[in-house]
RNA sequence: GGGGAUGUGGCGGAAUGGUAGACGCGCAUGACUUAGAAUCAUGUGCCGCAAGGCGUGUGGGUUCGAGUCCCUCCAUCCCCA
């Protein structure tokens, strides 16, 4: 039941993938944030924190390969089992709104989105390379290529590059939009992260054409410095290159670009590789000054990034410093460094301020300041039709297309007469079909299954043959948090009466691993979603929290091959879920984790041990003492402040040390029995009530002995008071020269001037300052004084 | 190579530019116990008998005062190339 007039509050935590245990990453990850929402609800929130699986990906169908058990089974089987683990967390999850990514009622709408990403021009088929090995003649995952030399995981075979069409989506229409984080409250780091992943950068297009005429388009952040442009390079696989290269060229190019084609990306752009490259045979003409200049190619050029090809200004660019160095190719300085003279001979390496120093060379701009030319010149290619001011994004294209069975089949079939026609809404989910033969082709299996590939085509008719490629789990994990809202929900994706009340997220706590993936495509769906209409905001999840992770005990990442997992169930058996959810809150920042430490434990084992004396404690004061009344009650007041405050900012561990000092304040109460019955009991109140959202168990178990109100976790968060919380007495710190010299109790708010007299009456005070008389006494507020001799 | 984070007792960690080491683990001594476990009490940064001195990775700087701010270097980790 929710009451209305109270505000809402979707607190989310990244949805786990069925690996078949409960890992005490989990719990790290979990339990905090339950924490957190079980607070928000205190605090009188309508609070939905939902659970779900992201249940298709590759482990299933790996666990298939080597086990010979259906991945279906696999994944289902370890929902069941992962399903009463999580129960055992003591979390506050909404199982109703519990969510499966496999399951065709949720994929049929993974597949709905794809279709609209379509129909909205935002998903294309493209050729694009996949990593091939010639001698098992199939295509390979990653994952499946080892090694420097990029080897078949199989045979051993060097891979290949082969073209293959494959579905994007269109990632980069949004680029712009993306780097737009002004409506989320998002850790810096995650948007660096995601700002360095975009990478814009801007510059100018400028079209070259070769000696035969060939239009070869570039793009360049330096158009300052297209005088000292003295060759080009084009990437290996540039279409080009086949049309350009000379007869006399053709086999040195052809055996480089074979090369080429089965290095990594990240191989190839490497900046302290040693550079390689071979001549084409063909010139170009540059455009500002006419010159001739040879065409090389290179791998340290990617065809994915821009346009595959770059002018080369070996004076202003590292890399083409170094390139044209190894090769003797032209160096011609077109900036000149501040304080450089022509007497300093040839440059020693690449110039490459853009805001120092001014262009030399360079026709009618010769004299201009650097920090000026790049638009100077921009400006000027664009009046001669030379180029144009342009941006470019590093950030790709999604490529959703994977060559494997355990995903979501996307919705199309292909038609020799229509082409590729999306499946009609009425005959989604398109269902995976269950016996597949899984062993392994590095082909999707889907396509060796006659009964999924052969249908007829849905415009006429006739046969046609179905995609066997799945999309990348990314895809149904962009969109996760909204069908938890409404997983039974037949009408759409989410009921959008849920989705008015609940969206968007409010709070989201995950790994920062996911960064550039997860966290972009959220993102990416999320807006797509606006312009299909189905959301009227920008950005899925508003407050982005990234938890740490805990390491094994000898300070490394947790792995079955060190050694060094930790089992939660064994803890939960040993200590108790509560134990474990404060321990895990306790032992460091949640977003920093750490090594775990099993001695560690037992704090906070101890403290909920105490607690429960405590709270069963049938407590008579004795000789009671107001002073010791006052005082217990300024310590509970206080706590209820620091507890609040610290589980606002996911400071968990600070606010269970202080649960841990009105523990000890208790305690300490308790054996001299000096403290009135209602101090005592509103110490003891509080001291569950705070402690719920982190031990609901145990609070939740002490409140109902108490004979309190059922539940502690439908109380409201306790308030504190001011005047109770207040210090009367403070320890006056006196330094002198910035030396603690003495330390004196006094009466708390005293004005500046009677601190000053009472640090300066001191005897240690005097005794230090040898009868001299200070030159300057500085007093901060109620805390400090201190002299200057 | 670029960007980011971190560096504090034996250990995990606290600390709006103002008492460094909260809280906890461990350890020491004592109590209870045949003994151990558990529990309780006291103590516990280092050096020093003490007075006192020294201490937050290194070296500088700003400041009355720096773990905190600035610069240099070192180490570890993460991301990107």
């Amino acid at each position: 039941m929710i009451d209305e007039r109270q505000p809402k509050h979707y607190a989310l935590t990244l949805l786990p993938y069925p690996s078949g245990d409960l890992h005490i990453g989990h719990w790290y990850a979990m339990t905090p944030s339950d924490a957190r929402a079980r607070y928000m609800r205190m605090k009188g929130f309508n609070v939905l924190f939902p659970i779900g699986f992201d249940a298709f990906g590759l482990p299933a169908e790996n666990a298939a390969i080597k086990n010979n058990i259906h991945p279906k089974i696999w994944t289902f089987a370890n929902i069941e089992r992962m399903r009463g683990q999580l129960r055992s967390m003591g979390a506050m999850f909404d199982w109703e709104r519990e969510a499966i990514s496999a399951d065709p009622s949720y994929y049929k709408w993974t597949q709905w989105f794809f279709k609209k990403l379509i129909e909205m021009g935002l998903a294309y088929r493209k050729m694009s390379a996949v990593d091939f090995c010639p001698n098992c003649n199939t295509t390979l995952a990653r994952e499946q290529v080892w090694g420097d030399d990029r080897h078949c995981e199989r045979c051993g075979t060097p891979v290949i590059k082969k073209d293959l069409e494959q579905w994007f989506f269109k990632t980069t229409d949004y680029a712009e939009e993306l780097l737009d984080f002004s409506e989320i409250d998002w850790p810096e780091r995650v948007k660096t992260m995601q700002t360095n992943w975009i990478g814009k950068s801007t510059g100018a297009d400028v079209i070259f054409h070769t000696e035969m005429g060939h239009p070869i388009e570039i793009f360049t952040t330096r158009p300052d410095t297209l005088w000292g442009a003295t060759f080009m390079v084009l990437a290996p696989e540039h279409p080009l290159v086949d049309e350009i290269t000379t007869p006399e060229q053709a086999d040195t190019v052809l055996t480089y670009r074979e090369q080429a084609e089965r290095l990594t990306d990240i191989d190839r752009e490497t900046a302290d590789r040693e550079k390689t490259g071979v001549f084409t045979g063909a010139y170009a003409i540059n455009p500002v000054n006419q010159a001739r200049i040879p065409i090389w190619i290179a791998d340290y050029v990617l065809m994915s990034y821009g346009s595959g090809a770059i002018m080369a200004v070996p004076a202003h660019d590292e890399r083409d410093f170094e390139f044209a160095k190894k090769f003797g190719l032209e160096i011609i300085e077109v900036i000149r460094a501040p304080g450089r003279t022509d007497e300093d001979g040839p440059l020693e390496e690449a110039y490459v301020s853009k805001t120092e120093g001014v262009l030399v060379n360079s026709g009618q701009f010769s004299g201009t300041p650097a920090s000026e030319a790049v638009q100077m010149v921009t400006d000027w290619l664009a009046e001669q039709g030379l180029g144009e001011a342009a941006v470019n994004y590093r950030l790709r294209d999604w490529l959703i297309s994977r060559q494997r069975y355990w995903g979501a089949p996307i919705p199309v079939v292909y038609c020799p007469e229509h082409g590729a026609v999306p499946v009609p809404d009425e005959d989604l989910p398109v269902e995976l079909p269950e016996d597949v033969e899984f062993t392994p082709t590095g082909e999707s299996p889907l396509k060796f299954h006659e009964g999924f590939l052969h249908t007829t085509c849905p415009i006429c008719g006739e046969p046609a043959l179905r995609e066997t490629d799945t999309m990348d789990t990314f895809m149904c994990s962009s969109w996760y948090q909204y069908r938890y809202l409404s997983p039974d929900y037949d009408g759409g994706p989410f009921d959008p009466v849920e989705g008015d009340y609940w969206l968007p997220v409010d709070q989201y706590t995950g790994g920062v691993e996911h960064a550039t993936m997860h966290l972009i495509y959220t993102r990416f769906f999320t807006k797509a979603m606006r312009e299909m209409g189905l959301v009227d905001f920008d950005e899925p999840m508003l407050r982005l929290y990234n938890q740490g992770m805990v390491l094994g005990e000898d300070g490394e990442k947790m792995s079955k091959s060190r050694g060094n997992v930790v089992a939660p169930d064994a803890l939960v058996q040993e200590y108790g879920a509560d134990t474990v959810r404060t321990y895990l809150m306790f032992f460091a920042k949640w977003d920093q984790g750490g090594p775990w430490n099993y001695g560690g434990i037992k704090g906070p084992y101890r403290l909920l041990n105490d607690v429960w004396d405590l709270a069963l404690t049938a407590y008579e004061p004795g000789q009671e003492e107001a002073q010791a009344t006052r005082s217990l009650r300024r310590k509970t007041h206080q706590t209820i402040r620091k507890v609040g405050e610290d589980l606002e900012t996911f400071s968990f561990n600070t606010a269970v040390a202080a649960i841990m000092e009105l523990r000890n304040s208790l305690t300490d109460a308790k054996r001299k029995q000096n403290v009135s019955q209602a101090a005592w009991d509103e110490g003891i109140d509080n001291l569950l009530l705070l402690l719920a959202p982190i031990a609901p168990h145990i609070t939740e178990e002490l409140w109902a002995q108490r004979g309190r109100p059922y539940s502690i976790h439908q109380q409201p968060w306790p308030e504190w008071d001011a005047e109770i919380a207040k210090e009367d007495a403070i320890t006056l710190v006196v330094q002198v020269n910035g030396k603690v010299r003495d330390k004196i109790g006094v009466e708390a708010g005293l004005p500046d001037e009677t601190l000053r007299e009472i640090a300066l009456s001191s005897e240690k005070i005097q005794h230090w300052l040898e009868g001299k008389e200070p030159r300057k006494v500085i007093v901060v507020k109620g805390r400090l004084v201190n002299i200057v001799k």
